[in-house]
RNA sequence: GGAGUGGUGGCAGAGUGGCCGAAUGCGCUAGAUUGCUAAUCUGGUGUCUCUUUUAUUGGGGACCGCGGGUUCGAAUCCCGCCCACUCCGCCA
């Protein structure tokens, strides 16, 4: 969410950015619902203050005064009512558009309509070329027996998986290679929610907008499963004052992440591109509003992802997301896309993203400066590694001639040891 | 799921219709005092918002879990919800 005042004193820049982001939003029509909540405000006020006044009077007044006190009240209330249920109606209203208006993308992201145009700012390391006849993630964990993709889908219907044996293993390796590095740099490890009220998924900025993209438990709860851990730990300091020395905050948490991908029928239907449900550890930062210090930080964050990936051997590059693939309420965004053979390109594996104030306002989340004024945080996030599309990496770039897969010496301490796992086919 | 108790400022805790944005204590902070530290004394110490001022400042309004209601007037009374705790039941 934008300050209401930001955007009555730039208007302009608010219409650019959201054209930038191909995302309307009708910036006069809160405009015009301010000022009128404002002008009506400043009456209820005044209704209220005499109200305050009188009221006092009437405990003190002789009974003789007290009729003529209670007949000027009544009529204040009067008007005061009539005024304040529109005041309410204005302020539901403006509250629901403001959460709407997306945040204001930095200069450095590029124009573009889509994905497609998204920017190649880096590339790592070096697309395998096979001597022999590569499988796919899918071939090569069905033919070891890692993978049943069939009887997933007897239990919880398409785009799910069962893991078994090393493979099932193996994610359990990369989710804890990622959180030991985290933690050796300084992260703190949580364990947190998935289930989440509404509120949570407003304050995030997921809704109002993403609502089809998540799971909703029934009207008996409140609660949506996330699709990420980004969603509680953002959120876990909610309508807090941190103190300045407490900041920055820097969070690591693994969890189960939950997405619909309603919309996404016929695409990436094969194997654990998309899917419903996988694991994911994500790093979260929380710091003061300075936004050259969130530039560090998002840099920082990206280096992390990419020191994995690198220790991973898995080649890998980074865009720089254009506005019109930028969701509202980021600012930036890159994207770390690793190679995977089998689509013969890079997939989307990891997304960092710095926001501003735009999550901690709806979250109200902030801190004490030096000056002893209230403000609110910047927040950051990143994914440090996603299990099921990490796993089509590892599968696909590290197989074998043999049909086995090598491990990259991160991962062998949390293999028993072994450096290669698979039986050859 | 049933029964009960409770939710007040950073924390503890008083307040049961106007004298309450809220006692008191702790914490924090500034100053005084003391060779230093500690202790003691004095002052300050919530958030949001409108308005005024170049700014400091001044004035108004709102907020005592959240949302409604009663009343001229609500932290206080009533209703709904959320949360916490205790007991019972059920269950991994």
């Amino acid at each position: 969410m934008l300050d209401l005042k930001f955007i009555r004193q730039n208007p302009d820049l608010v219409r650019e950015g959201a054209r930038k982001k191909r995302i309307s939003c009708d910036i006069d029509a809160i405009l015009r619902l301010d000022e009128d909540a404002r002008a009506r405000g400043v009456e209820l006020d005044q209704l209220r203050a005499e109200q305050n006044t009188f009221g006092a009077l009437v405990a003190k007044s002789p009974p003789a005064e007290k009729k003529a006190l209670l007949e000027r009240l009544a009529a204040i209330k009067v008007r005061h009512n009539a005024l304040e249920v529109g005041q309410r109606e204005l302020e539901a209203e403006l509250h629901k558009l403001l959460l709407r208006v997306p945040n204001v993308p930095a200069d450095a992201v590029p124009e573009g309509k889509d994905d497609s145009e998204n920017v190649v700012i880096k590339l790592w390391g070096e697309p395998r070329k096979f001597e022999f006849a590569a499988r796919d993630h899918v071939a090569l964990g069905e033919a070891q027996g890692w993978l049943d993709i069939e009887r997933a889908a007897r239990l919880s219907g398409s785009r799910n998986y069962v893991l078994k044996g090393d493979l099932s293993l193996l994610e359990g390796a990369v989710m804890r290679f990622a959180l030991d590095m985290m933690v050796a740099r300084g992260f703190v490890p949580l364990s947190v929610p998935t289930l989440v009220r509404n509120e949570i998924m407003v304050g995030t900025g997921y809704f109002p907008g993403g609502e089809d993209q998540a799971y909703r438990c029934d009207d008996r709860d409140d609660l949506c499963l996330v699709g990420t851990a980004e969603v509680p730990v953002t959120a876990l300091h909610m309508d807090e004052i941190h103190r300045l020395e407490d900041l920055p905050l820097r969070y690591v948490a693994q969890s189960s992440c939950y997405r619909r991908e309603a919309g996404a029928a016929g695409k990436d239907t094969r194997g654990l591109y998309r899917v419903h449900q996988f694991q994911k550890v994500e790093q979260v930062v929380i710091d003061v509003a300075d936004p050259a210090r969130s530039i560090e930080h998002h840099q920082a964050i990206l280096q992390n992802s990419e020191d994995l990936l690198q220790a991973l051997e898995l080649p890998y590059r980074v865009v720089n997301v254009c506005g019109g693939d930028l969701g509202a309420p980021q600012i930036q965004k890159f994207d770390i896309e690793t190679w995977m053979p089998s689509r013969a390109g890079y997939g989307e594996t990891h997304s960092a993203s710095r926001f501003h104030e735009y999550q901690s306002r709806r979250l109200n989340l902030r801190y004490r400066d030096g000056e002893g004024k209230v403000r609110f945080c910047h927040t950051l996030n990143n994914t440090v590694a996603a299990s099921a599309r990490i796993l089509i990496a590892l599968l696909e770039n590290h197989q074998t001639a043999e049909g086995r897969l090598r491990l990259p010496p991160a991962l062998v301490p949390y293999m028993g040891g072994r450096q290669v796992v698979g039986r050859a086919l």
